[in-house]
DNA sequence: TTGTAAGCGTTATCAC
DNA sequence: GTGATAACGCTTACAA
């Protein structure tokens, strides 16, 4: 059916942007202009070649632009899993913003392996991507070199290193475990544990771990923190914690989950087993995950500002590039505020 | 800093494949089979290359290939929402396939719009990706025009339409409706309710209700739909069909929710309206969302294959670029199954 | 197995 | 405001 066309070969034969030019009576040039800077083209030949383009359904090549530009309108970014309700809102918003102005979502996931994220990174960075947004600041050796080489903005969410070269657009894990922790503190709870995530290498869990520490510490109490098996599933691990946490004398009278599935693994765990929650125990979580107000009782928690970072994100990449005015600088720190929503739990 | 560099023009001066050529001695075009047909290149060329790829930190420029070849290593894809629970393990089952392969993935997101829909397909095929994965066979004409002439693997995902051109790779939404009406009928349950979801442009959850419908009146019964206020987000939707639903005399004594964001908010306000679930109505979603065991009592519902349509979409489009050995042809029709998940709520 | 030459479709540069 | 020309870095086609 394609086989009598004059192809010459490869993606010979589509409507390219000489096409458009011959049939409105001007140069290439012209119509690469009519796309990027409307501005500098007259009148009556922006509406011949809008004719055009709309009679022949043409559709620039962007592989083409990006090649001659050496700066594609892609943007990649690295999450750790983008199934987990956690990032899912940062890809929504990021992504979002960004195809408002033209620009498209390259995204990978990490798994909280630096292995894994430095194969992403090199992956986008043949496509010369525009920007480059990461997660936390827990990278490979090659990643840091490859985004220290790389000439484009880069950009690194979930987490707030001033310290660190890359944009930082997110909050302080330490400080959320300081706000669990002095939350339970003043409202009474003097028996305050922890229990840590079960997925190794998430590594941002383990500084809230440190925030409740050092607070607790400080309020003159003693840390308790509890590791679940690393090979159980989030929900199964908030469960083995609370059962173990039970069992001490006396048992904890407050807990602090690295997540909301944990904290809702325990809830259950701890309902099942006639505990009334928060009487005989609060709980709190991190996260606001989706089903935190569909529980019965539900789930207090700290709230991450995970659209905003993704919305945030996409906004400082499109200054960055020059989409989007800014006076005097791009901002390179942003530190977001969680917010503790105190809920039926706690 | 960068002043000094000899850079003529845009990404000069970077490392490319004549670079790497010149250095090992070879010409480029031996650097480029070293990475597409390494068996073509002779052993000791080959370390040569690797030796010097190492040395110089050089990444190919896959939108340079991606322009010489017509073809980029690069697939689109287009979900209704990416934060929903339900595709999030689609996207994530087909991105990590594909990275495996040296694939990446672009991704945006339609909310339900064809229209939107409509604009991620052109955004994409300016990218000329190898394929293209939707969602459901609800497109624009202009959509359909352009996956129609897009000389490349279309994949509808989410759904089942063997009459339709694209690859096929989902489930019968209709037969969804029946499994549930059947199994609450089978259960003994006869005053069975379906609430619609409110988020507009679903109509894939409308063939769920069609399924329904269809099934009760086939046994006998009436069918009776409630519609949600469309404004309400699916939680409060939830609640509302809920308390309006347990106003009639007599009540149901069984309602489908047309996903388990809905069913949540119905359970939940069935509880603190003081009614026994399952005794007084039982509740079954759709969905499987990640809470729907974790509430209390957890939620019966249909458990859709989200993950295997990712990973088989991945397989298939591997298969059809000859990435991954096939016998004969690709599969063109793939249907799925869902599951019913019976828990606490029926 | 290896190389030469041409071209993919666009944009940067410079001239008018 | 408009256009001619030369890149951009790679792969296809063809030849050796």
């Amino acid at each position: 059916m394609n086989e009598d066309k004059p192809r010459k070969r490869r993606g010979a034969g589509r409507v390219t942007l000489s096409t458009v030019a011959r049939q409105a009576g001007v140069s290439a040039i012209t119509v690469s202009r009519y796309f990027n800077q409307p501005d500098q083209v007259s009148p009556e030949r922006r509406e011949r070649i809008a004719q055009v383009v709309a009679d022949l359904g043409y559709v620039p090549n962007l592989v083409a632009g990006g090649l001659a530009s050496a700066r594609g309108k892609i943007v990649g970014m690295v999450i750790p899993n983008i199934s987990g309700p956690i990032f899912a809102n940062t890809i929504q918003g990021f992504s979002d913003t960004l195809s408002r102005h033209g620009y498209q979502l390259l995204l990978a996931s990490s798994y909280f392996s630096t292995e894994q994220e430095e194969n992403a990174v090199r992956a986008f960075l043949g496509w010369s991507p525009a920007a480059l947004v990461l997660t936390s600041h827990f990278h490979s050796a090659g990643t840091e070199k490859m985004i220290a080489e790389a000439d484009i903005p880069v950009i690194e969410t979930w987490d707030y290193r001033p310290e660190r070269e890359p944009m930082q657009i997110g909050f302080s894990h330490f400080e959320v475990g300081v706000t669990a922790a002095r939350y339970l503190h003043g409202k009474g709870y003097r028996r305050i544990a922890f229990v840590q995530n079960s997925a190794a290498g998430d590594f941002s869990a383990l500084e809230r771990r440190d925030g409740y520490a050092a607070t607790v510490r400080e309020l003159g109490l003693e840390p308790w923190v509890f590791a679940p098996d690393a090979d159980l599933a989030p929900f199964e691990a908030g469960k083995q914690a609370m059962q173990a946490l039970m069992t001490a004398s006396p048992p904890p009278d407050a807990i602090i989950f690295a997540n909301d599935n944990l904290a809702a693994g325990g809830l259950l765990a701890g309902q099942r087993a006639g505990l009334k929650i928060p009487e005989d125990c609060a709980v709190v979580g991190f996260g606001d995950y989706p089903f935190a107000e569909m529980l019965l009782p539900s789930l207090s928690t700290i709230k991450p500002p995970a659209l905003e970072i993704g919305v945030l994100a996409a906004t400082r990449v499109l200054e960055s590039l020059g989409v989007l005015p800014v006076e005097d600088e791009v901002q390179r720190l942003n530190l977001l505020e969680c917010r503790l929503i105190e809920r039926e739990s706690s």
